[in-house]
DNA sequence: GGACACTTGTGAACCCGTGCACAAAGTTGC
DNA sequence: GCAACTTTGTGCACGGGTTCACAAGTGTCC
């Protein structure tokens, strides 16, 4: 279930503040959704509340990591160390949770080499050797679009079974393997269809009146 | 509707290779979905197919701009200009949408006025000045958890009524302002949880493991 | 010009997630 | 111990999105 990280991350702030229970209103609240939801949810992991207490915080927030499967650690490798995979090497909140960054990837012979977050950057051509001697199973695909489909056979192939893929490309994967899309071009554009909707476009601008409010403020 | 960029992404591609006109069939296929809900999604817009033919890639492409609003530009600003704001100001896929980044604003004094992506960066005081001289109608949001909400606060105060948030923040706006998440950990979190049905977490590791597999590989 | 092949647009069944509402269970106070 | 209160777990109804299936429209070929 999509909402059980959500739930970990409110309970993990609860924690940290010290609590000890909280009722099923208390931590739908924190977390942005409905109760009854929440009790849905968390139900299907048993019943692991006390009716007219609520939940003990430490321990569902162990037994939500047990059922995401955070109480292990996973390798993941980024292919693509451009912009986007520079920002997600750095990032510091991937292994606070479990996920360890084993392995970045780029074609790009001058990137090889390079020392990115602590990591040297492999090149592409060591990918599958990569993949199987640090026991790789999440690839994280921050190439140019028009990659993406190759390194997305190249990761299955080699052993991978989910993937996490940054480029705005339709990728097609063989069953058993779990592809998610971060699409943030996506994203924007639905921000800026409700947004015409709510302002009757007052507020869009010409490409021209963009540059010359910028002329005007940035020199 | 949510798809309509997916589409407008899809048509770019086969009016590029030249295809005057495509079937429902084809558009789903290449967008990755049913061709039953392609055509009830087109058929929102107008009947802008024609039977026995299919769609005229160039016009619906056009169609689907203006029902998303991409026929005008948004200015667009990024508050937080760490190692993700970096990457989201140097992406060009932005501008190519007719999505302006037109101010980058960070709080730390160190930052401001360090030149990035061919704009420098502003402090986070000028926020609201910025918003209002250049028109800015959308935010992106990629300060550390908690800063979000205030930084959510002061944009919308200004008059953002759009908010791209990546930070893992649970943040309350008031109503007529969209929020969007992108939640990178939650995205990984997921695919860990269906990972570790695959397997039987035969691929996960302990930290210790992973961290000898490492040394081994690494050096 | 008529038969045929093809494709859109949409009615209708279906499925799944959501939220209300309540009974069951547990706790507190006396 | 019992009554009153709190909170969980869940049956059930509602609604929106998805998919099937087909009638209605369009181009083509002879
Ligand atoms: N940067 C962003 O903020 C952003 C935002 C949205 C989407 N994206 C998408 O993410 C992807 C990466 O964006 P970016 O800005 O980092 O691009 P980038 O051009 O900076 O980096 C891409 C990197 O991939 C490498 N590469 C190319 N082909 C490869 C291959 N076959 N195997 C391994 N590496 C390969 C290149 O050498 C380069 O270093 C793109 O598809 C982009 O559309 C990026
Ligand atoms: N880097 C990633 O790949 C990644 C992945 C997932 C999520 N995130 C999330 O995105 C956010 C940014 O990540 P990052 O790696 O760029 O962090 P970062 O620490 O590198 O950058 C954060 C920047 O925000 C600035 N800042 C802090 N408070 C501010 C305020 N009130 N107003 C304006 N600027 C402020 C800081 O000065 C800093 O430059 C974080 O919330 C992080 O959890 C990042």
């Amino acid at each position: 279930m999509a909402r059980l990280p959500l739930y970990l991350r409110a309970l993990t702030g609860l924690a940290e503040r010290g609590v000890a229970t909280v009722s099923s209103e208390e931590l739908a609240a924190s977390a942005g959704v409905n109760s009854a939801k929440l009790r849905k949810d968390l139900s299907y992991l048993g019943s692991y509340g006390t009716r007219g207490v609520g939940y003990e915080v430490d321990f569902l927030r162990h037994q939500i990591s047990r059922e995401i499967g955070l109480t292990q650690d996973w390798s993941v490798v980024i292919v693509g160390i451009g912009n986007l995979g520079h920002a997600l090497a750095n990032y510091g909140g991937f292994a606070s949770r479990g996920f360890r960054i084993a392995a970045l990837v780029d074609a790009d012979p001058k990137r090889a080499g390079e020392e990115v977050a602590g990591l040297q950057v492999r090149h592409a051509d060591e990918l599958e050797d990569l993949i199987q001697q640090l026991r790789i199973s999440i690839g994280v695909v921050a190439t140019p679009a028009r990659a993406a489909q190759t390194v997305c056979d190249r990761l299955v192939a080699a052993g991978v079974t989910s993937i996490l893929n940054f480029a705005p490309a339709i990728v097609q994967v063989r069953d058993g393997v779990d592809l998610r899309k971060v699409d943030l071009s996506t994203e924007l554009q639905i921000l800026a269809y409700h947004e015409q909707r709510k302002n009757g476009a007052a507020l869009a601008l010409t490409a021209e009146q963009a540059a010359e409010l910028a002329e005007a403020v940035n020199g």
